[in-house]
Formats: structure tokens, sequence, C-alpha cells
DNA sequence: CGAATTTACGGGTACGTACCCGAAACCCTT
DNA sequence: AAGGGTTTCGGGTACGTACCCGTAAATTCG
């Protein structure tokens, strides 16, 4: 342990000015009580000398608390999905509580577009610096956004995303890719020539924009390949498993030569209980998301792959790039996508969601 | 923003104390000069309110800075690997450095021992208070941890590992079960039943340590499968492309009816473009890294898939790990392994390395 | 042109912790 | 009991920035 540390720091600015230092500081936050001349000689020498404010003493000196806000849905029996993303969320924050910032947290129920609604406006009511959200509905988020917009409330998308919007920053999966890889990976498996694939997308909610983009990345992949396999979809619309296996039963007796399916999200455990219910071993399965329940199916060689796209560091991105924009100023990437990670029987223990 | 902030600090327990909150202070550094008595009613105190130190003004008032010390090889045309780790470090020192941490950046030769024990040497002299480093030679680690052990300077490996060492944390794949991955990728891609399999080891040094690992893992799925495919091996100790040419054209003239190539490092570029010049396009191809090599042949489709293990996350996660015990003192894991990540065309431009 | 504003700026304190320095209290000699 | 040494402790300043408050200078206005 030396006793170095020679950065410059206001003082020495001020110095050089010959002003004090708060009226560096002025300059440095843009506030008013400056004059042109001594803004522009002070922002010269800040240039000059590369200034880096010491961010401990900053948010040590000040007393405001920054206030973030959390808006995604809440975990469910149904999907487990979002306790990923808040855990992420939760460990962000335990990471920069310090540095004075805090995060509220708000649910809603993925059934219930009011529930949306009405939390959006209690993050309003609020006055928080910024927002961190899942745009599940389109058109209450849309909503919603009109405000922060108008109250310049820099919010960020997480796990799916709404174009055109003025978003900081959307974090989460390429989904048109990330059907283009399951396509590229199925086929990989598939020994012979001939074969029969069938989607299954198992949603109460239809879903316009994401879904879409998921079968077009996978018919993508063979339209690249010049390979015309069958493709077959099926929707259901109930979540339930009695549903899923009466659906299923269905489409498979009507197409029992199935090599392969694709579950569209990460109900894909519904669908390997039904495979393996019906002991159909050799049809190839992949879905989406590493949950306890479908890593069971992994395990015991039902499910083939899994997809990932991270769901636990689009929360933790999600509230450092809010962190980063109102501390540090500092700009962030507006589209981050996540890596689409394979996750199998080989590599499963090791994964970090 | 709001003017919250209550918590409790040093001062609020020296007044409980009846105390300075210089002898508060002291009690927290286990400093001497306090009596039995004090010491006990302070840390009863702090155990009770739970008191959390506020980093920021800690780092602030303390004038003194953390020097680490990072031992990694140079990356050359050879290997570009280090230099994803290198990244890693970087940008944990840029982070940190703020909080008055500093990194010192040694090299050394993968083909020279002796560079190691030189740079290892001018470490040592440099008074450091954590070093970061991968055991690439044995018999030198071990002399270099004997004299940080002496001098408690903890030290991190990455990559690579030596068991039953004194290390604070070993960052970096599960060799085994890295290889027991690859196995499993390349049984899901051949088609029909009968194969035979050939791992190609490429490398200048004997490594007695790690690549047994990798193939034992890889052989390892085999067995579970009760599947007896013939997997032959060569190694090549030149790591040119000519030796590799050559060896390889030998080996595949001994046995034409290879279907399947598993490379256990980064040099899978090489052995791709033996392939490529061959037109041997229906053989599978697995290596290993996120090399801008190996990509151009994945993206070709000569390699059907690299497996990585994070090499920059390694790196930023060492000094991290460094950083947590030297200033939080916190516990960080002995052994934190690498997700085993599969690369491939369809998500290799999203991948983070 | 003097008074009332407005604008421009500096002094100084606070944030929570680290650590120097000096003083009081205690202990042991002789 | 006096001297010297050691242990225990408190006062006070510093770290770099934020921001309050007061004042001098500039500007506007009647």
């Amino acid at each position: 342990m030396k006793h170095d540390k020679e950065n410059i720091g206001v003082k020495e600015i001020a110095r050089r000015a010959n002003v004090s230092i708060a009226t560096v500081d002025r300059v440095i936050h843009n506030r008013t009580g400056v004059s042109d001349k001594t803004r522009n000689k002070i922002n010269a020498i800040i240039q000059e000398l590369d200034y880096q404010p010491n961010i401990l003493a900053s948010r040590l000196a000040s007393k405001k608390t920054i206030h973030l806000a959390m808006l995604i849905p809440s975990a469910s029996d149904e999907t487990q999905f979002w306790e990923a993303p808040l855990r992420g969320i939760r460990r962000a924050e335990s990471e920069i509580r310090q540095y004075g910032i805090h995060i509220d947290m708000y649910f809603f129920d993925l059934n219930d577009k009011e529930s949306f609604r009405k939390q959006a406006r209690a993050i309003l009511d609020q006055k928080v610096n910024g927002v961190l959200l899942s745009p599940t509905f389109v058109e209450e988020t849309v909503e919603f956004i009109k405000s922060c917009n108008q109250q310049s409330i820099p919010y960020v998308f997480i796990d799916s995303t709404i174009p055109q919007q003025n978003n900081l920053s959307y974090i989460g999966p390429h989904l048109f890719q990330s059907g283009y890889l399951s396509a590229q990976l199925l086929t990989y498996g598939l020994k012979g020539p001939s074969h029969k694939l069938l989607i299954v997308n198992i949603s109460k909610e239809v879903d316009n924009f994401n879904y879409p983009q998921i079968e077009a990345g996978f018919r993508s992949f063979f339209q690249d390949q010049g390979d015309s396999k069958a493709i077959i979809r099926i929707d259901i619309r109930q979540t339930g498993y009695a549903s899923v296996r009466e659906e299923l039963s269905k489409a498979l007796q009507q197409h029992p030569d199935v090599d392969a399916l694709f579950v569209t999200n990460s109900r894909v455990s519904s669908v390997a209980r039904f495979l393996a219910s019906q002991s159909l071993h050799d049809k190839l399965l992949i879905g989406y998301d590493y949950l306890p329940d479908n890593i069971e199916y992994l395990k015991s060689g039902t499910i083939d792959f899994l997809i990932c796209h991270k769901p636990e560091e689009q929360g933790y991105r999600g509230v450092m790039a809010l962190y980063q924009t109102l501390v540090f100023s500092s700009s962030v990437e507006k589209e981050y996508f996540m890596p689409i990670d394979i996750v199998t029987r080989g590599n499963y223990e090791f994964y970090r969601n």
C-alpha cells in the first residue's frame, strides 16, 4: 500500500481558473449563476485536464437519494421465469445501495392488464428518477412511457421491447436469431434426410410482436439452407397441463411422423411431461429458459436443449444502465442483446442464469 | 430524489459506547490501543446495530492505494486467447481505480518458463497486496506462491489451476465437464450408429494436469452411454500449420473413416484450415475458444461448435475477487467454475466472451 | 444618478471514515 | 513518592465534492 493518488480535482481546477471551488461546482453541474466568460474558461480547463469527478466524494457529499422503480410481472407458479430478473435487480440494488440508490419494486399480474396500468400510475405518483420495466402489454406501456417522456424520466426495457420508442435501452434477447439457433440445433440433431417439425406455442395472450420474430427466425434457417422441411404449428391458448396434453395428443395423432418439437417459450416442461408420459423418447425437444422443471427434463433427456437469455443478468444490467446514466451521465447502448445460450445435459450444472 | 439516508455510522456507535470515534475506528480495524473492556463493548454495539461501514467514505478517507499484480501469458500471434482475460482485467481496473486500486501488469512468455520465474520475482519485489495469475507452469508457480503464502499475499488462479494449494480462488473452467459436453455435442450431431472419433491435441508443452481432464470427460460421456465408440488420439507437438497439416494428413489416411474431430484447445482453426483445404466438409469439428480465426471457420461451417469459458469474465472476476477480499474482507468461493458455453453459427454474433 | 434588483461569486460546512498527535490514565520501578 | 514507561483514549484534520448562505458586482429602473 503506497501513498499515491495525485488526481486533480475541483480544487486544482479552481486554482487554475482563479475562481472558487463553488464556481467550478456550478459549472460542472450546469447550474446558473456563472458568467459565460468564467464558464468557458472553467470548461476549457476541465477539458484540458480531462477531469474525472471522484464518484466516492460526490455520492458521499450528495444528500440526495436516487429513486428507481422496477415494474415486472410477479413470479407465479405458472411462470417462475421472472424470479431470475428479480434476483438480478436485487443484486444490483445491494451493490449500489451504498451509493444512495434505492429501488421501489412494483409487480403486475401477467394475466391482468389493469394491474399493469395501476402499478404504472403508482410509480408516476412517486416521482422516481428512472424506471426499469418489462413492456409486456404494448398499449399500456406506451401510455405509461408517454408520461415518462414528459417528465424526462429515463426507462429501460428488459426481456422484450417495443420498437421505435424513446427507451434509454433495451436489454434482452434477439428473438429472431434465437429462433434461428433453435432451428440449427434441431437440424444438427436430426438423423436422415426428410423431417417434420412441430412448433408449439403455449400462451394465453396472443403476442403480435415478440413471438412472430422467433418463428420467423426458426423458419428462416431452413430457407437459408434451401431445406424445405415440413413445419407445422399449434397454438395452445390454455396453459394448464390438461390442455397441453389434449392439444399435443391431437397434433401428434394427426402427425405421428413429427421428429422434433420446438416450444417457443418456457412452458416446454409441459410438453416434456407429455412426451415422457407417452414414452416418445426419440423426438427431439427444444424450448426456453433455465427453470427447475425444465432442468429436470433436461437431465432425464426428454428435453434436448434449452435456450436461455440470461434473465438474471437482464435485471442486473437494466438497473446498472439506469445507474450509469443517472449518476455518471454516461451513455448506454440503446440495444443490448443478451447472448443466446445453449443449455444441455452436459453444461447445465455450470450455467449462470 | 429525496433526503433519506439515516444509516448509523461510527459516530452513532461512539455515542452509544461513550467513547470517541477514533476508538471505534481502532476496534473496527483491530488496531492496538484499546482495552478489552471497551473493545468488547464496542463490538457488541457493532453486532447489535449490524453496522455496515460506508465504503465511499472509507475509501475516500484512506490514503492507501491497494496494489494488485497480474501475471498472465502475453498474447502472441500464436495465442490470441490471453487478450480476452486481459480485457476483463482492464475493465475491472477501470471500474475500481477510483476506489484506490491499482493493477501492475506482468506478462510472461508461454514458451519460456524462465520468463515466468523472472516476472514472479519482480512482483515480489514490489510488495503488492494481491496477485492474479495463470498457473501455467506448475513448478514455477508453486515456488512463487510459497513466497506469497509467507507474506500472506492472497492470490487467485484463472483459466487453469493447481489443486491443493492455498489460492484464494480458482476462476476457470471445469475441464472434465467441458470434455464431456463436447462428446455430447458430437454424438448429438452424428448420424447413424457406429463412428470413429479423433481427438487432436496440439501443444508444445506436455500438459500433465489440465489436458487429461478434458480427455477423461470426453471419454466418460461414452462410457456413461454404454457406447463404445472408437476413439483415437493424436498429439501434435509443433504448433505451426505445416506440422498440423502433416500430422492430420497422416492420421486421416490411416483412419479415413473418422466422422468427427475434437480439438482440445484453441488451435482448432488450424485443423479447420486443413479440413477445408481437403474439402472434408462432412466431418464434425469441435474445438475451443471464441477467437477471430475460429469464428471465421464457424461461420463457414467447417467448425461446428466452439466451447468457451468466458475468458474475459475470468479476468474480470479474478480482479474482483481480490478486490472483495482486500477491501470488504468478504469471502469468495474457492472454486468458481465458468459456464461452459456453446458457440455456433446461430449464436456467435451475440456471444459475450 | 441613486436605489432596487439581479447576477456572479467566495467562504465555509457537511458527508462518514482514516489516522495523526498529544494527553490522560495506568503500571512498574527504585 | 517520584520518575519513567506503557497503555488507552479523544481532539481534530483530511479526503473530494455538494450545496447553503452571504456579499460584492453588475444591471435595471424610476
